[in-house]
DNA sequence: ATTGACTCCGTACCACGGTACACACTTTAT
DNA sequence: ATAAAGTGTGTACCGTGGTACGGAGTCAAT
């Protein structure tokens, strides 16, 4: 028998089985066919849609981004291309004010443990200070 | 009277006033001293420590992390200084691994966004390829 | 002094993204 | 043939981070 069962898709996402059925649910997947007794089958182009899911979720798109996104790229949108455009706009924006930000915070850490041995008396910590000025910077600019 | 209420907190910070006192339960901010009749007076000092906290939520710091930064740098906590190392270097790896996979979606985004006139018929959008080539490409890195 | 705005508390509820559970059926292994 | 493991459905529940609501007391203005 060709095609993967819901386990094996699971296993082979280091997802749980029933994220799998909740993303069929909420059609981020299609609906897998079945087999005479109701099991799903899947094909093994499955998975890298769902890596592409989890991927994209830790890369700060929400399920209904990344549906978007899906129906998009399927072709089977009502979106209009200036939508389309302005979400990328968006997300655009969004994406380089964070990228900003996490290099602030890649810096302090990383001084931070530049001045941290981890042995001895509890480190000096200046990050809480640092992260409100970066914030106060950031705001102004 | 000196001082701030709670909804004056709210104001000046951008936030919902059940959301301070939710901080509060959650100590994330001190127990605020008392009027007589039982309401909330607060230093001006506050504002920022709310603040720190949004900022700090929006570069994917949860309340629990939040709340260790802030007890470190109170030094009222009872992490070793080894913990404190580990919890840094952690950290930052995965803030170096957002930023790298921000910075291909940025690109992406970018490309598209060139591509994309925004009239005329729907953009081809290879955002999804792209970004699962992408991952693929950070893994094996 | 009464109205309206503000505050308190506790509890309930919300959205998000799952995860677990009970119960029935199917498949696989022994 | 029987037990263990897997799958299905529906529904309930979970953690996170709030938000809303009801009822009661308080403060400020007219």
């Amino acid at each position: 028998m060709k095609g993967l069962t819901t386990s094996e898709v699971a296993k082979e996402c280091n997802v749980n089985v029933e994220t799998i059925r909740y993303y069929e649910r909420r059609n981020l997947i299609p609906e897998a066919p079945r087999t005479e007794s109701g099991y799903r089958i899947f094909s093994t182009g499955i998975v890298d849609r769902i890596k592409f899911i989890k991927r994209a979720q830790e890369l700060d798109f929400s399920l209904s981004e990344i549906q978007k996104l899906i129906s998009i790229t399927e072709n089977d949108s009502n979106f209009t291309s200036q939508e389309i455009q302005q979400f990328a706009e968006k997300k655009l924006a969004k994406i380089e004010t964070k990228i900003s930000g996490l290099k602030s915070v890649q810096s302090i850490l990383h001084d931070l443990l530049e001045r941290c041995s981890g042995k001895g008396p509890i480190c000096e910590c200046p990050i809480i200070q640092n992260l409100s000025e970066e914030g106060e910077r950031l705001k102004r600019t």
